[in-house]
DNA sequence: GCAGAAAACGAACGTTCGTGCTAATCTAGT
DNA sequence: ACTAGATTAGCACGAACGTTCGTTTTCTGC
């Protein structure tokens, strides 16, 4: 039972890479298979339909996005640190090797907001508790005193998943070399605006 | 060859609609042809390649979009009227009843950003565009003094089009209904941010 | 109203899609 | 070393993909 599970977490991990570029829909077992020099039936076993694959890699990238973002974020002190690490992973996260596509839940998520299923759910899932960590990490530093008490939490999760893709539409379809500099600036402002006076 | 014409745009209009829900690979002949009625052959008689279809669908949108959103907003006098009109029909765009599946050009921006090829440049090109619009009319607003000179046009344009994205995400994707009014206050953050003090 | 052009059709093509079967091969526990 | 069970391969399927072809229907200009 050992390396069916080894096969299938090198399976995911191809899947989420090509999934970043090409969607969900795009992995398709043939191509996989051939990526990986595997027999498409072969490969199909392992999760009995398309969709249970779909959502394993859904399930295989918020795994990934949580040991390199969100885990290392936390250990940073409480208030502006804490969301700006937050921040400089994701955009890190986003340009990471296994990720040649960009961001799969930016991909994933203009994919399936019109797709009811599962999978959509599942996405639905990650994307609210994403967003409620960033409240929560501004929350903490309101209560803290960093932040002023008119600060909304949730609007500026939103604000900066708004940031977010914005940076990613000038990389990724505008190749603008100054993507990463607007995005910082940006979210240096949101940043500031939340900020208590002193 | 009035005929023509006629039936080509009905099916631009179509695949308009059908691109905006399930991206521009996903307006396939077949379908596109059970819709409108039509057989696979003489649908696909009218523009001789998958590809140019593509190309037509986003010359069409961008049509739209410039009747729609550009040339009214134009209409408004210069600085915030004119931004804020760019942005509430902006809104109303990405809901208008030709797009259920949203802004068409939020879809293809995602789908295209890694596939290179003539239906990627054109996009690009719209989006270039576009932001343009958006960078001059804040510049204009600066030259009357609406805004403050150290306002940066095309940070703010960057900025505008996050605040778009993530309302497409909130609404379409988390079905949030205050999408709206987050899409508003943000937009509101950054044009009082643009704004002169008097 | 007729001739010629334009437009739409129906059938077929080669591929690729996801998904089943069955058979062969490999691995782990004894 | 042997065997039970897990893992992979081989092959086939029906459907859908974009595209081409030759034919038929439908327009349009005189």
């Amino acid at each position: 039972m050992r390396k069916g599970d080894l096969t299938r977490q090198a399976i995911l991990a191809r899947a989420t890479g090509l999934a970043s570029k090409a969607g969900l829909e795009g992995v398709t077992i043939g191509a996989l298979a051939a990526e990986l020099e595997l027999s498409k039936s072969g490969l199909f076993a392992h999760f009995h339909s398309k969709e249970a694959l779909q959502l394993q890699v859904l399930e295989h990238a918020a795994a990934q996005f949580v040991e390199h973002v969100i885990r290392p974020a936390l250990a940073e002190p409480r208030g502006e640190p804490r969301l700006r690490a937050l921040f400089e992973r994701w955009l890190d996260w986003s340009q990471s090797s296994p990720l040649p596509g960009g961001c799969l839940f930016v991909q994933a998520s203009v994919e399936l907001d019109d797709r009811p299923g599962s999978v959509r759910e599942h996405l639905v899932g990650i994307q609210r508790q994403w967003l409620g960590v960033i409240a929560t990490s501004l929350q903490k530093g309101v209560e803290a005193g960093a932040f002023h008490d008119r600060a909304d939490p949730e609007q500026f999760a939103h604000d900066v998943y708004g940031v977010m893709l914005a940076y990613h539409h000038a990389s990724r379809l505008l190749r603008d070399p100054q993507a990463e500099t607007r995005a910082r600036r940006a979210f240096e402002t949101l940043l500031s605006g939340a900020r208590a006076a002193h």
